[in-house]
DNA sequence: TAGATTGTTAATCGATTAACAATC
DNA sequence: TAGATTGTTAATCGATTAACAATC
């Protein structure tokens, strides 16, 4: 058992992992053996201290005036993400946003395959997204537990997500990962992610409000 | 000026924003007037201390016993967020995510409204997306300046975002929405926010890999 | 009125940051 | 060696939660 797996890593960084990951890939692709957490929080505009604080959570040990190896890091973060196995998954809602997600090129690298999809839309039924056939959402309980699939994708409209979710959750999936707008009320035993764009604009919008603020105070239109 | 523009907001409470506005919308479109924050906790899954402290934040007052009124919390939201007027922003990079972007009713409830799309493929300018001519890359400085476009939301591959970002500020533009996995290097006086589908997902691994772990100790499978 | 709900003040919790000895 | 970098321990910061008086 790993040290790691008896303290939980702290929410802020495991979000952070996707971007470390992505770029010591990168400096992996161009040959660099070891990268120090200095170099790191440059790239990412983080200090110094979080990075190590951060990579001491995977486990991977540093060589002071060195750093870290890349390929310890990339596949100490891969195996706490689960990231390293490869896990299927279903997505429902063949609209856009589920062929954004079909196509995005990241889902490979997150360890993530989507092996079926579904549409309550019969006149989609049958054509191919991403190269994966619509089933039509009847059969989706039977593939599921046919394939022994545990974690669904859903991209179909608010107002339909509640029910997608329950059927999902009958049919055996443990995980839902959504992106409807929605708040889903499901049984605590089942793991829900949800992916909010709005979410992420309110930031920005908060962001700008503030820049903007300061700005006004600076050119002195406000006390 | 408000109370609150002397204080920051905490980004946590910005991020619930959103939510928080979308189900005082469903209460306010079935007609009701007043509702306590110890309904929206259990409808959001939060406890009520924590919307009665987010809700705080707006201004809004609430009434002991009856809680607050509806139509004062979406207005306190929407003002704070910016939402109540309508912004003008262009998208970047006309692929999967950039048409589930346009094609996403979310995008008008937040007062973004996109106004020009981008692509530097030859064989999509001309065409329409959402109703948007896609107009070639080279145009973007001219447009953006004549329109007084403040905002670009970024949908290219990562290894394109960097040079599309710099050729948005250097137009003007003043906040970016990046879509990209990839961190941005620009000047800071440039607002960026990113969302990074990986961020959320790595959230979901995490939940999940922890779930399984409690699992296998409540079968005894591990001391 | 009684009881539910608000708003405020204080306590707790957890993440970030700082300081610094250890080390290659 | 000297200096950069690590890992640890303590301090700080900020958000969540608890407690409770005020109130409709």
């Amino acid at each position: 058992m790993n040290k790691q797996e008896n303290y939980a890593i702290p929410l802020p960084t495991i979000r952070r992992f996707p971007a470390y990951l992505r770029l010591l890939k990168d400096h992996a692709n161009q040959g660099q053996m070891w990268i120090s957490a200095t170099t790191l929080a440059e790239q990412l505009k983080l200090k110094p201290i979080q990075v190590r604080k951060d990579m001491a959570c995977t486990g991977v040990e540093g060589k002071p005036k060195v750093g870290f190896q890349v390929c310890e890091l990339i596949l100490g973060i891969e195996q706490y993400l689960g990231w390293d196995n490869t896990t299927d998954a279903i997505l429902i809602g063949a609209g856009n946003l589920g062929a954004a997600l079909i196509g995005y090129k990241g889902f490979e690298n997150n360890g993530l395959r989507i092996v079926a999809v579904f549409d309550k839309d019969r006149r989609k039924v049958g054509s191919q997204m991403g190269g994966i056939v619509i089933s039509q959402i009847e059969d989706l309980a039977d593939i599921v537990k046919k394939l022994g699939i545990n974690i669904a994708v859903i991209t179909v409209p608010a107002d339909a997500a509640q029910l997608v979710a329950e059927m999902a959750v009958e049919a055996g999936i443990k995980g839902i990962w959504n992106f409807a707008p929605k708040s889903l009320n499901l049984p605590d035993t089942i793991i829900v992610q949800k992916t909010d764009l709005a979410t992420s604009f309110a930031e920005l919008s908060a962001k700008l409000r503030k820049h903007l603020f300061e700005q006004k105070r600076v050119h002195g239109d406000d006390k």
